[in-house]
DNA sequence: CTGAAAGCGCTTACAG
DNA sequence: CTGAAAGCGCTTACAG
């Protein structure tokens, strides 16, 4: 017994109804969802006409009275069809699995928002992974996307994906991967963001202030043999420094914590103590230098200037607020869905860097380099 | 053509492979999943029997030599049942959606962490949804999820769901669904963590260190009936404070970001200059009030004690450090998640708050009171 | 206790 | 161009 309701009669929906007839009808019975057979009976014509009408099978064409008959019907009847069945048919689940490393990293946040509003107006649902680096999971994850198929594609942001990880997906049978802020060897759709182009802001910012000898502090390098953002940070910063003329001292820290900025800082600082300035690669990694400026009894900016890459709440509202070089997160989210779902689709997608402008935007942990010094 | 790899010969792996037999067999030819089928035939078994071992029916006895005949077939085949067809089969999809307000609030990653981590070890998808408090997205969702039945239940933590989302939750017909972090009028299950104890804890570390006027500031007071989260923080503090013969002076801020924590400390301190600690019921609003105190040119905690309830590592690199009650958010998400999945097997699950014991966690943002204020 | 059949709700070759 | 049939890969009543 299917619950419906008729949308005929307009003229007196004001008086009778307390809610208007805008409200979808749910079958508030829930004995069962109106099917695709359902709708053919109701219309007189054959289930698998009804789904083509739906699905806009260009062959079809039928007569407006039909046509019209079919569309009444899937309204009376409130019909949606069921995608689980439609997925089976198909073999597609329009769902997406996002990869990341660790969501406390408030870097990943715009990323992922990006990605699932993209996904979501797209159709597809967006599911959460993490690449804790544990072996085992990172394994059964692996088998389960190769085998069972229970997401149509995989965005990946790790940091540090594991080897199984990156091996499975860059194998042919893997589903379609892209990859965001990272360029993995053997995977063919890597987005990036222009860090090179965001650190070089960073130092034509310190050099501009007058800073000739400074720090900076980045994540761990990858082991692997692919062109490393973290790397990729520091060369492009050091470079545009030297070319400047100034003179730069690089720290990689174990990881992208606070913890690692703090224990980077002070023992950079300890060995060179005449560094006027620090570029943080990340946000949580220039909080951490704060703190270790704090420790060492440095006033931010007057004895150090510190600025970050990556722009989010937090550094805004360190103390004191952070100057960063903000570069397109959610955007990056956003664009990686997009290409995703064109590789599910059969494109085929290259790999490529955001234009966007990394934006500088100054706040108080920069400033002129003191003659005191 | 099934691409398979026999496991038998043990004797000499080690000396022909490179890799270790422990990689699981992945079909490089990707021409064909293997299927119960494909394992019935190769076990000469009927495919229902396959299925009946494989899901461990107690009905079913067979001869030891056909179940390892049938285990054989699974090991050989590398075979993993299809989700999709199953679900289609048994109404069920295996995943869950996770509907947060803002992953830009850190308070809701360490929920969110914790119902992906539980979520994926008891073998469901978790997949992202936001109440933007859109109406027409809210809508939309609320019309996929009871109709598409895409997910099997909702976990629901939203801090400003609309009407339309919350209506359709409490409805019959609405898939199962746990809130947390919340209490909805209507909804049978929502679990909480127990702010109202945090709060007492924050007022006694405060009263403890001499302060006898204090404020509070919090997010926006729920417009609709139900108990509310913010509401309740601050009337166990106030009455708390009370209690102890303590004063305090509250205010609702706009929402629950570090902007708002900011005007309403200036403007709080504005109107009351004598306060000596303020309490901010979630990490952005006290990183807020922590900026705002600066501005004042008030020093923390030699001025102005604050403390902050929810420990997130913004908290800890917060300048100064800030002190906090930690409640447990990542036992709130596998707890939320375990009783929706729970509710989903038909189990009824009412309302609980986690017993846990809120964390004092003393850092630099609280001080004994100076006597010159 | 076991095997064969039906069916979950779709889509898409295929024959008319 | 349209309708009827087959089939995606499972599970589960049902008959033997």
């Amino acid at each position: 017994m299917i619950g419906y309701q008729s949308i005929g009669a307009h003229t007196d929906a004001n008086s009778l109804n307390h809610r208007t007839t805008k409200e979808p009808i749910i079958d508030v019975s829930s004995s069962r969802r109106p099917t695709l057979k359902d709708v053919a009976r109701l219309a007189r014509v054959d289930p698998s006409l009804v789904s083509k009408v739906l699905n806009k099978d260009p062959q079809v064409s039928l007569s407006a009275s039909t046509r019209a008959r079919i569309m009444a019907a899937v309204q009376e009847l409130g019909y949606r069809p069921n995608l689980r069945a439609r997925g089976l048919r198909m073999s597609r689940t329009w769902t997406l699995e996002a990869v990341f490393p660790d969501l406390r990293n408030p870097v990943y946040v715009p990323i992922i928002e990006g990605a699932r509003r993209r996904a979501a107006a797209r159709g597809y649902g967006l599911i959460l992974g993490t690449a804790d680096g544990q072996g085992e999971d990172d394994r059964r994850r692996v088998e389960q996307l190769l085998n069972d198929r229970v997401v149509d594609g995989l965005l990946l942001a790790s940091g540090q994906a594991s080897d199984s990880l990156l091996s499975a997906i860059a194998s042919e049978s893997a589903p379609p991967v892209v990859v965001v802020n990272r360029k993995v060897a053997g995977v063919e759709s890597c987005i990036m963001v222009d860090d090179s182009a965001a650190s070089r802001i960073a130092a034509d910012h310190l050099y501009s202030l007058g800073h000739r000898y400074v720090g900076v502090i980045s994540g761990p390098k990858n082991s692997m043999g692919d062109s490393d953002s973290s790397q990729r940070r520091v060369d492009a910063f050091v470079e545009r420094m030297h070319m400047l003329g100034g003179e730069v001292v690089a720290h990689y820290a174990e990881n992208w914590h606070a913890t690692a900025g703090l224990h980077s800082a002070t023992t950079l600082l300890a060995r060179s103590p005449n560094l006027t300035a620090l570029y943080g690669t990340t946000v949580m990694l220039a909080l951490g230098i704060l703190r270790g400026a704090h420790l060492l009894d440095l006033n931010v900016p007057r004895d150090l200037s510190v600025i970050s890459l990556h722009d989010t709440e937090a550094a805004e509202f360190a103390q004191p607020a952070l100057t960063t070089v903000a570069l397109p997160l959610e955007e990056l989210g956003e664009y990686g869905i997009d290409r995703l779902i064109d590789k599910i689709e059969g494109k085929s997608v290259g790999s490529e860097v955001l234009t966007q402008e990394p934006l500088l935007i100054i706040r108080e942990s920069t400033g002129r380099i003191t003659l005191d010094r």
